[in-house]
DNA sequence: TTAAATGCAAAGTCTTTGCACGCTA
DNA sequence: TAGCGTGCAAAGACTTTGCATTTAA
């Protein structure tokens, strides 16, 4: 397991080490969109003892490596991170827990020819969430 | 147009007041979604002297009563708002000079109910912002 | 060995807040 | 006049950075 992170690493161009292995450890095993704090309390709880600098340098070399997904989470006012799964589109968030479905279809893509041609917009992309209340967090509510 | 202000404000439960008027006239002749900094300068620009800390107040109380919208802005990672235009419902912004297109149709209730049917949420609102870049600076690129 | 990663502390950016004063209704 | 709005200065939250030290390859 530990060996697969580092051939994930190495993929990406990147040293495995203690701390980043402990962070892609963290994050293949949550189904939610996690803030660096929680990174960070996820990793000194199993005993990886690191700086809360470093936590943030990892999750934006991973994001800039295409390893991770930087999202901002409007209710929370700062940004999230998870692992980026290939083939993914966009994503359903749970106001309450935070998790993640990913939403493999997206129906945009005729909406954007559309209004570019429209309003003569290059488009180059979009942003989509949606957000809700998963089966467990809506019962409670 | 300075009675329109104050009928506006009004309307909203707000006191007319020198700032407001100026923030609303800026936001009113504007097309882009713009910065918190962007209103202050253009404030001070046409004589109104005020405080950052008051343009934020009045942007966040014109949030607050819907007389703006208050949107992240992924490229700056800072908030930009704009004056909520009545039956709008998504935005088309351009990356390069921030103006704004608003879009009347949204394709994406049809969307949503197929995944609430699927994924057992309960959602209850999503974000769509689409972008690029509009006829004037698609030309300079 | 050597370049890259990390720890630490400090600073940076955007935003919010407390309090005294000023202005609108 | 009474209460809301504003200026000012300070603090707060999140994030980034510089530099010395440690670590992986």
């Amino acid at each position: 397991m530990n060996d697969d992170y580092k051939a994930c690493l190495r993929e990406h161009g990147l040293k495995s080490t203690k701390a980043r292995n402990g962070v892609l450890d963290i994050l293949s095993r949550e189904t939610s969109v996690v803030t660096v704090e929680t990174v960070y309390a996820a990793l000194l709880e199993q005993g990886c003892k690191v700086n809360f600098s470093t936590v943030y340098r990892i999750l934006e070399m991973f994001t800039e490596r295409k390893l991770t997904e930087k999202i901002f989470l409007p209710d929370e006012g700062k940004y999230g991170f998870s692992l980026r799964r290939p083939g993914h589109t966009h994503r359903l968030i749970c106001l309450q827990c935070h998790k993640v479905v990913d939403l493999a279809h997206c129906p945009l893509s005729d909406y954007e020819k559309e209004v570019a041609q429209k309003t003569q917009f290059d488009i180059v992309g979009h942003n989509l969430e949606l957000y809700g209340y998963c089966p467990e967090c809506k019962k409670g509510r």
